[in-house]
DNA sequence: AAAGCAGACAACCGCCTAGAG
DNA sequence: ACTCTAGGCGGTTGTCTGCTT
């Protein structure tokens, strides 16, 4: 038995959208509000997929959204938190305000990849080109999927606040690069220096204050280590959106150019 | 001026997860 | 405990636009 399809495919448009479409999506959710997708094309009289009406408005129509050029304090931003994170476009978007996970992707694909690649680094590895094929697995993206899918995965994180960059998540011996500890401390030492300011050290666990999808950082001093909410909802103005504020920890000295560590006075809250 | 090409980005597709029943 | 559904996400594709030949 096949998977259902999301919507009546045989009445529906594809494609680009037209004004007149965009006008009436716009109408529709300043009356009444996001959400129901799957109701709202027919409820706002467009012959629309549920997901294409939210993609579009989300992605293009939503207010306050930033167009344009990307800037080049943006770029170092994504390119910082896209070697903690992965593609995990859409965290990376929660810390470019006005930003889409999808433009941050496309820009990722078109832009930043080049431009690493340009400086012989790694796209998906931020690693020298020359160390990418050995090191794949070392950096830091994790696999929130499988922590939040997988109890016994989150107790662990949870309990040991396990290391993602300097040991493996899985149980045994076995490396996720395939090399010895050796020759991964070999690898590690071979890492010129400005690529060792990105190797951030990151430890994980599971929200110590028990709110949904709030994974945590760790970022260890000499001295202790100290765990924030990742992402919190109510740092936001907008409900449902994750907030990750690293720019403290992305090396940014101050949090002038940082939204989401201003409030509305002004004035710095989570740095 | 026209054809071919590459880059940019909007949109789609399919999978995954959370929550309701 | 299980099934079903809606929403969300990341990967991929399609189309438009501008540049080069």
């Amino acid at each position: 038995m096949g998977r259902s399809p999301c919507c009546e495919k045989a009445h529906t448009n594809k494609g680009a959208w037209t004004k007149e479409e965009d006008q009436r999506l716009t109408d529709y959710i300043r009356i009444h509000g996001e959400g129901c997708w799957r109701s709202l094309p027919k409820a706002a009289g467009l012959l629309r997929c549920g997901k294409s009406c939210r993609l579009r408005w989300i992605n293009y129509l939503r207010p306050n959204l930033k167009r344009g050029n990307f800037t080049e304090q943006e770029d170092d931003l994504i390119i910082q938190v896209h070697s903690l994170l992965g593609n995990k476009w859409s965290l990376i978007a929660a810390r470019l305000p006005g930003r889409t996970d999808n433009e941050i992707k496309n820009y990722w694909n078109t832009h930043i990849k080049r431009k690493l690649l340009s400086r012989g680094i790694d796209p998906q590895t931020h690693r020298p080109l020359n160390q990418a094929t050995t090191n794949k697995n070392t950096h830091t993206e994790l696999d929130f999927r499988s922590v939040s899918a997988n109890p016994s995965l989150a107790f662990k994180f949870n309990e040991f606040q396990i290391k993602a960059k300097a040991e493996p998540v899985e149980e045994g011996n076995s490396s996720s690069s395939g090399m010895t500890t050796d020759e991964e401390q070999q690898q590690q030492d071979k890492i010129p220096s400005d690529e060792q300011e990105l190797d951030l050290e990151l430890s994980i666990g599971v929200s110590p204050f028990g709110r949904k999808n709030n994974y945590t950082t760790g970022v260890s001093t000499a001295n202790s280590t100290e765990y924030k909410p990742l992402f919190d909802d109510r740092d936001l103005g907008f409900p449902g959106q994750a907030s990750i504020c690293l720019c403290r920890r992305l090396g940014l000295q101050t949090s002038e150019n940082c939204s989401n560590c201003r409030n509305s006075n002004g004035l710095n809250r989570c740095c």
